[in-house]
DNA sequence: CTGACACCGGAGAGCGCTCTCCACCTCGTG
DNA sequence: CACGAGGTGGAGAGCGCTCTCCGGTGTCAG
């Protein structure tokens, strides 16, 4: 019946469905929220009504007074002019680290309704378009993935007084939760391991020394080596890109012609630094072991990469469960998750 | 000043910007949005306010009356069960392509203070999703990304009147605007090369026949061979995975060991092919030369992938330029970009 | 000097929703 | 039988903003 259907143009409304319920706009809400009981025969007339005129809620009408978005920030923070060339954007997304955080994270956010919201902050004023967004009640949380320990954001978030929520722990303490890796544990499960294999010139190829990550993979390595009783490993630094993991092979191999075993800082850097060594005629593992770090490029690797799985997803996701909660609850205790990384022993070493 | 500050507890809202500017709510309004002329002494007195009390409008608010968010969902559409194992946001952001595709997204919608909301739609509830959270308002339009030509998600979106824009032609005409790549000229980019390089016996890897672009560059690529006296291309099916290549290359040289030339349907499957031929003996280019497509990962690819060039940034900026023409005129016509592919010649062939 | 007109600020009506009251209507109980 | 407790629906007040009117003022031509 066409008398049925909102006489306003535009999309049907609240009173639209009250009225074609014979009830008032409260009881339409109640029913849709599930708040307080409602008789079951109008809880189904009001059904009824909402499929005849295809409502559906208006969501900034809602923000407006129940000061929530359904929606949180997933933000990628970190400098932009780092390396001439390419855009931030272009750096950050092609990296299968960023991939996988979102891949957790919408995987734990779908369910429950909430939308990530990307945003990207790699200069003062997009940092601050971060904070607007956010207190304008644009999205109810943000979480931030750094990619280098100073990043000022965290505390400009803090200072706002936002929910948010850190992947990794901050260069310098600030009141705000966190989810990290135990990177040394990690690290020393790679010393373990070629130890274990009968490794005796080893040597590694770490990830930028401003990277509070890159330091604690390093200096974990170094003492575990130690712990073995390796106190000297040659080490060289490279960018987490796999360029810098062939580079950096190369130059091992020149300065020290007979290294057995090489624990490289990510798997992208591995697998570079696989290429180099195969360039160089050494055969992996028998000649070399190579073992990586994140678990991420590895299976594509030749030999298939042994290394330290870093469960990104799972963090991810828990990175999002706390934001939830702390969204949920303004008292929530600032909280940091540590998760233990596995050794996934492949062909490489 | 204690009075200058609000009284009501909470942020500041255009009201206590007003009373603290001396001036009417719309008066403050009109100096925000810059709309109709206001007296600089007063436009002057309005951002002090601002500044002093620290305002921020609330988005919720303005979407209310404006009817916009400033907001575009960002939707990667597909076949969720697929291939079992891993879930779907897995397999979508671990793929460069969409980091390519989220890069040129953000890059051209960014500085237009327009933030990108990510969703999946992988099953018809999730697909439902989607529409929804465009008619609530959440998101003004959406830029669909779809993995198969069969995704009902556009004809949905086209339906129900909402703003969108499709990466690649949809299977079955409907009007929506597109942005593609001209996949048989950029195919026939690489028959030619092929055959200016001397190759006399050419094979081909595809993409999954039900993928249009896969369809079209593979028949593209046969046609051009043919124009160029070669009517009958080997060709095996890969599914884009680099795993898929590796396969298609070893079976591609045991049918045909004379192979002097492959055109591989993208750069993932083309670095497992290349993994293949080394496994195999075969020198590249030398013995045989190998083009991939989508210059996506040619760089890090042993020897450096010459390659068929996918703008997917520029694509996908052009894909946002559109739905917000779009967005701002209801009767924007129905447009469909299609973009010229380049040959990138670096050392596989 | 007056009327016309452009210009600019204020008042106020919503946008669509939630949520607090409040009224009513059962029951159960003394 | 009366009365309070508990459950259930409606009325209405906003949430913070935009935008249409309207009215006051300044300017200039007639």
């Amino acid at each position: 019946m066409s008398t049925d259907l909102p006489h306003t143009s535009g999309a049907p409304t609240l009173e639209d469905v009250a009225r074609v319920a014979g009830v008032s706009r409260a009881t339409v809400s109640r029913v849709i929220n599930g708040i307080r009981n409602v008789a079951p025969d109008i809880q189904e007339a009001v059904h009824r009504a909402i499929a005849t005129t295809g409502y559906v809620p208006n969501r900034a009408a809602r923000s407006l007074v129940t000061r929530r978005t359904g929606a949180v920030a997933l933000v990628v923070s970190g400098a932009g002019d780092a390396q001439g060339g390419e855009p931030f954007e272009s750096r950050v997304f092609a990296d299968p680290f960023f991939g996988r955080v979102a891949s957790g994270v919408v995987g734990y956010l779908r369910p429950r309704g909430i939308h990530p919201v990307l945003m990207l902050a790699d200069s003062a004023q997009t940092r601050d378009d971060v904070v607007s967004f956010l207190r304008q009640g644009s999205a109810d949380g943000a979480l931030v993935v750094s990619t280098h320990g100073e990043d000022p954001l965290p505390k400009l978030l803090v200072d706002a007084g936002l929910p948010a929520v850190l992947w990794a722990r901050p260069a310098r303490p600030i009141p705000i939760s966190y989810v990290d890796l135990a990177h040394r544990a990690g690290a020393a499960l790679a010393a373990d391991h070629l130890v274990a294999r009968g490794c005796r010139r080893v040597a590694t190829i770490s990830g930028p020394f401003d990277v509070p990550a890159a330091q604690d993979r390093l200096s974990g390595f170094q003492e575990a080596m130690a712990g073995h009783g390796h106190p000297y490993v040659p080490a060289v630094e490279g960018d987490f890109m796999p360029a810098s993991g062939e580079a950096g092979m190369h130059r091992l191999i020149k300065e020290h012609p007979d290294i057995d075993g090489v624990f490289v800082a990510n798997d992208l850097m591995a697998q570079g630094a696989l290429l180099a060594l195969r360039d160089l005629g050494r055969r992996v593992p028998e000649d070399v072991a190579v073992i990586g770090f994140d678990d991420s490029a590895a299976v594509t690797c030749r030999p298939p990469l042994t290394t330290v799985r870093q469960p990104m997803e799972d963090m991810a996701a828990e990175m999002a469960r706390l934001l939830l909660a702390q969204v949920a609850d303004p008292d929530f205790q600032v909280t940091s998750v540590i998760v233990q990384p596995t050794l996934v022993v492949r062909e490489s070493a």
